[in-house]
DNA sequence: TGCACTTAACTTGTATACAAATCATGTTTT
DNA sequence: AAAACATGATTTGTATACAAGTTAAGTGCA
């Protein structure tokens, strides 16, 4: 007694990540007649999946014209890494608090597993998936695990932006210093020189794209993602 | 040229806006017929709105079953509650380093319209108004906009039970003193009297509600949301 | 050549018919 | 009487036909 799940939520899945994995890029134009094809269903689901879709802000329905894939907006990327700078610095601080020396070591295999895998040039998803294990570890045992999975399936702009980090880098040995000196912060109880450190980690995607994003994938973001930068 | 806005859009706001009024209660069911018959539209559109209801929490779709309103989940909006003073208290640190007077003057009016519809016993929904705009007015002035109106957005649960809050409470007046106290922290940048102040704040809810939450508002919650009250 | 109109081929929006699963009721059987 | 079964009413899921608007190509006219 599984699912009694109609045929809507794996196509959704599927294009969900296609979008995300910017295989689908803003801009490109989803024709609910060729997702019908494709898939082997009727309009009925195609539109429904292309509504859910809608919702989370990957794609614009214009009536009577189309549909396509939207653009991501800087200005609300930035604001969605103040809010994750602001969660991510409560729970961290509660967790320094709890001491949890068990947790602690959970945080350590993530860190070890990284530095396994950047070695032996394993998958870079894999890679990543340690990454927002590291996270979720603190915020499950702070007792907000729900904000996590919140955070997740909110930040959609956010996590086609992170997909662009993902493709350009090649080295990660930057990210897994930066879980090493967070973790030797929690491990000390350096709770003055804990936001200067999320904040220095949570900023890295910008830090590392850097110009490309306003040359190579410019546009990818809409038009007013740069104009007030100050 | 305002809205080339199909129907669909007016009867989500309608029923949105009933379920967090909670005109429309937990455990209620939505058929779809019924709606079909009251807004004299077809099931395409109807069935469109209850899928998009369905996303934001507030209604659950049983496949072959039924459709009906969700109830809340107190585990849930104990983790938004926290979710909200971690931002919270970024937001109004930032803001107090501004030194904005002209802000903080926006501000004290808040307060004052405040006091001033408690003392003409004005409309409950007005003077919450103004404690939304309160709040908006520093995400705005720090930069973060959207993340205010995502927070509004998000919080559909949290919404209904700030609902139960306004319908029980008669005087106003603590939470006049309690924005009295947060702006004379601003004034006076008391960087260190401000979590506590906040947390008190944002607990207000809780604490008033009280005991009515597993009484007289026992069926409007999940079964799992009372079991590991520490 | 250039402009205006028409028309046809798209797009999404809506209504309707039917399929599939569930639930309650009544009947039959034991 | 009680349990098992059958049936019909009700629910949501899907496919299809048609409506309404948009776009662009083409056609006729000046």
């Amino acid at each position: 007694m599984l699912k009694p799940t109609p045929a809507i939520d794996g196509i959704y899945e599927i294009l969900k990540e296609e979008i995300l994995d910017l295989l689908l890029i803003p801009e490109q134009i989803l024709s609910e007649n060729d997702l019908c094809k494709r898939f082997g269903v009727s309009r009925t689901p195609i539109r429904s999946v292309l509504q859910h879709l809608a919702q989370d802000g990957l794609v614009s329905i214009e009536p009577y014209k189309g549909s396509f894939i939207t653009k991501m907006d800087f200005t609300i990327i930035k604001q969605q890494i103040y809010q994750r700078k602001a969660i991510e610095y409560m729970v961290i601080r509660d967790f320094m608090k709890r001491k949890d020396l068990v947790a602690i070591e959970e945080l350590r295999f993530c860190i070890r597993s990284q530095e396994a895998i950047v070695k032996q040039h394993g998958i870079k998803e894999e890679f990543y998936e340690f990454d927002s294990k590291f996270h979720s570890i603190m915020f499950r045992e702070v007792g907000v695990p729900f904000l996590w999975d919140q955070i997740q399936a909110l930040e959609c702009n956010y996590s086609r932006f992170r997909k662009l980090d993902i493709i350009e880098q090649e080295n990660r040995s930057d990210i897994i210093e930066e879980h090493d000196k967070l973790l030797h912060i929690i491990e000390n109880h350096q709770f003055d020189q804990l936001e200067d450190m999320i904040t220095y980690h949570l900023d890295g995607g910008i830090r590392r794209l850097g110009d490309k994003m306003t040359t190579k994938y410019l546009t990818f973001f809409t038009d007013n993602s740069f104009q007030d930068i100050q």
